[in-house]
DNA sequence: GGCAGTCTCAAGCTCAGCTTGAAGGCAAGA
DNA sequence: TCTTGCCTTCAAGCTGAGCTTGAGACTGCC
């Protein structure tokens, strides 16, 4: 759980208050103070804060206990709902006003689940808005560790240990630990469903190369207005290069499915 | 006009323009100026204006013609996606930037259906509608005339050829004229958004020949079920086509954008 | 020719969603 | 107890998205 907040300061535990530790995890059952809560989120949603946590407060969306001298202090079940909060607003947009009451009608379930909610509500609805993260050019931050792109995935450690050979992906070790963005984590979720059919690691450097080559295309498209000093064509060339990669990516698609019709039929 | 679209809407009832044009309106096929679009719409978005269709316009969303003088022109299609952007902003609320991305990739579909629809459906069926036909290997069938193409996608008609000559698309001649399958159309209008940019024609073979290749892996990994005399096992192995191209697809897209990472910087 | 409709372009406006700073209180180790 | 760092509130400010407004000029149709 190695954390990448601005407001850094590394330690592990600082956990305030003791284990009443009945359980599996090492969660500090009675309560985490602000900043404890912050740094716990950091790595999944890098641009949290302290002052956003509070403002959430303030906009009526959490409502932490309090210590007898004011401090706020989060429950297991807080941590829930702020990372539903949070998900909720990053993968679907959704404005604070909405989240509100999607809260409120019961309809914004986690899917994450550590904590064992029974889970009432029909998966139908979970999985009725599909993740839209992760396909942007300016990266968001999180990084996850080995272990858990591996549980989340479900991948084979072989598999993955094949592609960081190939360079189809590429981790950032620290403290000896294997750490993946976010979009080498779908990597390997979209490879690992591929394996599933019989695509071989090997076959992956048709896909790798070709990506290079579209990339260096794209990239000598614009590169005159990614060069440039200014920050404002800098930023609307990489909207067009986001928009770009869009396009060029239907266009793939398209052409693919064109072949495969051929082959089908 | 001569489209051979079996979901054709040709009703020449040239009435005047009716400002309700509830459902299936009579098509002013010419082209609407700005304020007719707005007041077309005004109905289901009361907050619509002309200046928030032309900011829309600003924020390259929309693209419409232009009469000789600069007045802008919106043809039907020009519509649906209009109604599409404010449907997404307004339902889903999508950020324009997220909209634009969507329209670019050709996710976004145009399920209408609106008054009061509780939409009992399982999600399965939703996103199995959801899918629009030109992404699917089982071709609709419907074809479109050359002209109706140009106009529809607004395409450059030496682009068209050039597109024809690279033997990106193909077009099938009847009684003299080109006609176009849903896909081929598709690809004009990705390949003029891409032109927009400033991808030529001739980039374009990098596309087609790692199609080509891709679809030859695909093929041989499904060879044998998709030879299949057992009706059941093709039907199987059509849709694990399918999936396979999407995943196909996706994962290349994260590995463009991987690149185009670096390359931004 | 006249007039409603439309054009561009720059400036401004509003609101969501935070951030910052000041002034001070709480918790726990040395 | 003291000290140090984390925490508190509250008010003010900032930024970007998403438009609106106004000025001044042009278009298109009767």
């Amino acid at each position: 759980m190695a954390t990448m907040n601005p407001t850094d300061k590394q330690s592990p535990a600082t956990a305030p208050s003791n284990a009443s530790g009945s359980s599996d995890d090492s969660r500090p059952q009675k309560g985490m103070t602000i900043g404890v809560v912050c740094k716990g989120l950091a790595q999944e949603f890098p641009d949290i804060s302290i002052s956003k946590i509070r403002y959430l407060e303030d906009q009526k969306l959490l409502n932490p206990r309090r210590t007898a001298g004011g401090y706020r202090l989060y429950s297991a079940s807080d941590m829930v709902r702020l990372r539903t909060i949070l998900r909720l607003q990053r993968d679907e947009f959704l404005p604070l006003r909405v989240i509100r009451q999607e809260l409120a009608s019961g309809r914004a379930s986690d899917n994450d689940g550590k904590v064992g909610t029974p889970e009432t509500s029909p998966a139908a609805v979970a999985s009725k808005r599909k993740r839209r993260a992760s396909v942007s050019v300016t990266d968001g931050g999180a990084m996850y560790a080995l272990e858990d792109v591996l549980e989340e995935t479900r991948a084979d450690p072989a598999l993955v240990r094949e592609l960081e050979d190939y360079g189809v992906i590429k981790s950032e070790l620290r403290a000896g630990k294997h750490y993946y963005d976010e979009t080498e984590r779908e990597i390997i979720g979209a490879v690992t469903e591929l394996a599933r059919y019989g695509v071989g690691g090997r076959n992956l450097r048709v896909f790798r190369s070709s990506a290079d080559r579209e990339a260096a295309l794209l990239q000598q498209i614009l590169a005159p207005a990614l060069r440039s000093r200014n920050p404002e064509r800098r930023k609307e060339a990489l909207e067009a290069l986001e928009n770009l990669a869009a396009v060029a990516t239907h266009l793939k698609h398209l052409l693919l499915i064109r072949d495969l019709r051929k082959i089908a039929g």
